[in-house]
DNA sequence: GCCAGTATGTATGAAAGTATGCAGTCGCCG
DNA sequence: CGGCGACTGCATACTTTCATACATACTGGC
């Protein structure tokens, strides 16, 4: 009966729903991240891994309402195989929403299938990083991809400001930083691209600030000029577009400005861990 | 040395090439048609299975050149799990990047193959929809989420309004939303998830206010108590996560807000292009 | 038929892996 | 401050799994 009862829920489940002390927390969430792989690791190895010890990790298949932590393995081993086999199945598109997943999936094979990008991206990260300030502009929609970036950029540079507005104020925002030294700027410009937005580009580049922008496909039609111009396809399918390729672009963008300048980032990520520590700041 | 080749030599090729005995050739017979699921059991079951003895198994792995049973197991596990993987890639993954984006388009297809997600979106759409207020809750990287969905959510409906801190104004705020009539907020939840964000969740469910949480998978090892948890993968190729899943997931959730009280939605959305016509707030 | 060589199962000891009693630590409540 | 309960690591007993020695069975050459 008990035994029936494992094999019925899912692993998942129990994870999700079981009450765990904190170093089964942290097996939990080891187990989460790589249950590929930690389906077939001893409860030594997973304890090494994790940091506590191998009572631990016993006693933590106990507490998920396993009998033993053999038959805990023998579940996830199911559930790592359930998930691989998901991928090979290939389903009919009926809802808007598998529709609009579909899209994003060729939005991104697009991507990667892109030649040029990878050394686009390598180019363009190394350039804004040379830019003792960086303004990034984002206005309407396009602010929170810019805060989006701005959050992280931070942690690996400093001098990042977002202007998410196009007044008077803003382009003093601009003017004050390009006489503290930024010689670069970033725009992300999603449709249906403000005209504000816009202006705010012409005049960066009109005050001698050299330009990148993120945009989509159809940014082409605007016709504003630029120096570096990243374009991603967007997701059409659902009553507001969608925008994957846009974050896995923007983290590929902090990831080569991190590469441009390994020590600087380092440095600034170390600070960062220390201070959430002391802090602390996070969960688990 | 021994052990390098070990390592080096497809299993295959020496199934294939080694000379084997009648009972080893059924054993390899066996491993060949069933390799997923015979690279995890024990020389014992394999055995069993074949209708060999146990030392049978052990000595076919020596045959093979490899030095233990258990070193010939972790090549099989090796060579299933590439077989797998080679399913889900078409093209060779070299650069971060494009290992990335691989990461994001399994992550999307997992998303679309949850069975359930579809209607826990329509149920989570309608749900916050009903409340008469909606406080959208959002720390650090998820700020930029929370705000990217208010900016979207408030085309769709009003009464919209982002927590992005967790003091005691914030609270403040949290009380007036429910005295004004809300009964639902929404709080995006990520890595590595903020102990005062936790806290506001905690805060927010007191207070009599129903949750509806995005996070990712890990989130479960948090154990927070939730009344719903939309749960999404991150894509953990670069130096930092990216999310595209989640941002797919805010848009249907957005989709689903509107879905649910079509007139409503419709309404703002057109007052929305009056507005932006009026206005000329849009190139093109 | 006998012998050498090969193949395979049984038995057994060693090693790896897992579960549990016990004690130390920490936080909480009276 | 002291007792209590929850948590966790250590030591250890127990279980499973693996490798090897030995015995048995089969094969082909002589």
């Amino acid at each position: 009966m008990t035994s029936s009862l494992a094999t019925t829920d899912s692993v998942y489940e129990r994870l999700t729903n079981a009450r765990l002390s904190p170093a089964q927390r942290r097996i939990a969430r080891y187990i989460i991240d790589h249950r590929a792989s930690a389906a077939f690791l001893t409860s030594q190895s997973i304890a090494s891994q994790v940091g506590v010890s191998q009572p631990s990790v016993s006693r933590f298949a106990s507490a998920l309402g396993y009998l033993s932590f053999s038959e805990f393995k023998r579940a996830l081993q199911a559930w790592a195989q359930s998930d691989v086999s998901a991928l090979t199945r290939t389903q009919t598109r009926t809802s808007p929403l598998s529709e609009a997943i579909g899209t994003e999936i060729a939005n991104l094979r697009w991507l990667s299938q892109s030649a040029a990008l990878e050394e686009q991206i390598a180019r363009v990260g190394a350039a804004i990083m040379s830019s003792d300030r960086l303004p990034v502009i984002g206005l309407r929609i396009s602010r929170s991809f810019a805060q989006h970036f701005a959050y992280l950029g931070s942690k690996v540079r400093s001098g990042i400001s977002v202007i998410d507005r196009s007044d008077t104020e803003a382009k003093e925002h601009l003017e004050r930083m390009i006489s503290e030294g930024a010689t670069w700027c970033l725009a992300f410009l999603l449709p249906r691209y403000p005209r504000e937005a816009c202006d705010l580009v012409r005049f960066a580049r009109q005050s001698g600030l050299k330009v990148a922008v993120l945009s989509d496909e159809s940014f082409a039609a605007v016709g504003l000029e630029t120096d570096e111009l990243i374009t991603v396809r967007l997701g059409t399918g659902l009553l507001f577009d969608t925008s994957a390729a846009m974050d896995v672009m923007t983290s590929a963008l902090l990831h080569a400005m991190a590469d441009s300048r390994p020590n600087l980032s380092q440095e600034g990520l170390e600070q960062f861990e220390r201070y959430a520590t002391e802090l602390d700041v996070f969960e688990a």
